[in-house]
RNA sequence: GGGAGAAUAGCUCAAUUGGUAGAGCACCGGUCUCCAAAACCGUAGGCUGGGGGUUCGAGUCCCUCUUCUCCCG
């Protein structure tokens, strides 16, 4: 594959589709979101979906791509972003991918997922055995198949029922895998890459942060979230607890005895949550020096960006 | 004007008959190869509204002041 692909993060209300709009109007760029609550259809307000014009005046990809009982991992996702990948690569054009799901993105510049497949049984049993029998027996499983040490946080559940899925499926132990996790292919190779991640002034940042949750609530999320309760997205166990909707999903069960103003102040509190966690996992995971803050003050043009250029790794190395 | 109750961590509240003040949430920090806007872990935080008294010892009992809530006129 050959082109030029540019992601560009950042934290919530930074401002990324504005400066995603105009960097892809001036790039010859079609945009590829990477917003894990966008790819679902009806998810529009609390996901700040562009708009309809928003849409027109860039070719947007990566929106709209399932129901909310459904789960659009990220295996999905870069099933999905290979083909566009290709696609808008081989029309000549540049790639931008926007998006705050740092997870998501970073699929785009090294291997995130073994690509191990847990069947149906595998994965039922385990689940029926933590119901039955609860943490500690599937922790005791899995220290047998891992004599050496597992290496995970044993207190989390989410962790430990990967891992134990892992090993019954293919028979292999923790270290074993990880070796060969490390040793995949880096995705999307051949691509020229460069990363950027947007963060804004923290005074501004939280005004808009208010005001985009005002917009929210004024807009319709509880319809919005209503719709999605009868489409089934209390079984998805994301989506329903994720910013806006996790609120206004408590909001409809408890009406009414919360308030619009009591559903703003906790959409709000939730962001700024969200804002911190998205933060600290750019620090880390992003180039250094790939991050720009941004304030109206100042207004950036494209030839200030601070763009990093991210080599691949050669297999096997770190 | 009279009566009752309350005052403890940023917030909501705990604290057995007086015995070294705790929790949840928020905040801050950290972990994570497929639920990631998820899940999980950790740190910090209080002269218990002010002042006085009783006691070996007071968040707890007594007096007083301040503030707030409710009730009666």
């Amino acid at each position: 594959m050959v082109g030029e692909i540019w992601l560009l993060g950042g934290v919530t209300a930074s401002g990324k589709t504005d400066l995603a709009l105009s960097w892809a109007e001036n790039n010859n760029a079609e945009i590829i979101s990477c917003d894990s609550v966008a790819f679902y259809r009806g998810l529009d307000l609390g996901s700040a979906k562009p708009t309809q014009e928003e849409q027109e005046r860039v070719p947007h990809h990566g929106l709209d791509l399932a129901d909310v009982h459904e789960v659009f991992d990220v295996v999905r996702f870069h099933d999905y972003a290979k083909n566009v990948v290709q696609d808008i690569a081989g029309r000549g054009k540049k790639i931008l991918v926007v998006g705050g799901s740092g997870f998501f993105l970073n699929g785009f510049l090294r291997p995130i997922t073994d690509g191990i497949e847990i069947s149906a049984e595998v994965r039922q049993s385990i689940e029926d055995q933590y119901q039955s029998k609860g943490l500690g027996s599937l922790l005791e499983d899995l220290n047998k198949l891992n004599p050496d040490g597992v290496g995970i946080d044993v207190q989390n559940p989410v962790r430990v029922i990967r891992a134990l899925e892992r090993c019954i499926q293919t028979g292999k132990s923790l270290v074993v895998l990880q070796q060969e996790f490390e040793r995949l292919p880096v995705p999307y190779a051949g691509l020229c890459k460069h990363a950027l991640w947007l963060d804004r002034q923290e005074d501004e940042l939280m005004e808009r942060i208010h005001a985009r949750t005002q917009k929210m609530v004024k807009g319709g999320i509880l319809e919005e979230a209503e719709v999605a309760l009868r489409q089934g997205i209390e079984t998805h166990p994301s989506l329903s607890v994720s910013v806006g909707y996790r609120e206004a999903i408590e909001c409809i069960k408890n009406r009414p005895k919360i308030s619009s103003s009591g559903l703003v102040d906790s959409i709000t509190r939730s962001t700024r949550q969200l804002v911190a966690k998205q933060r600290k996992w750019f620090r880390k995971h992003f180039p250094p020096d790939s991050h720009i803050t941004l304030s109206d003050s100042t207004p950036v043009t494209d030839d200030v960006l601070p763009w990093v250029r991210v080599l691949d790794r050669t297999a096997g190395s770190n």
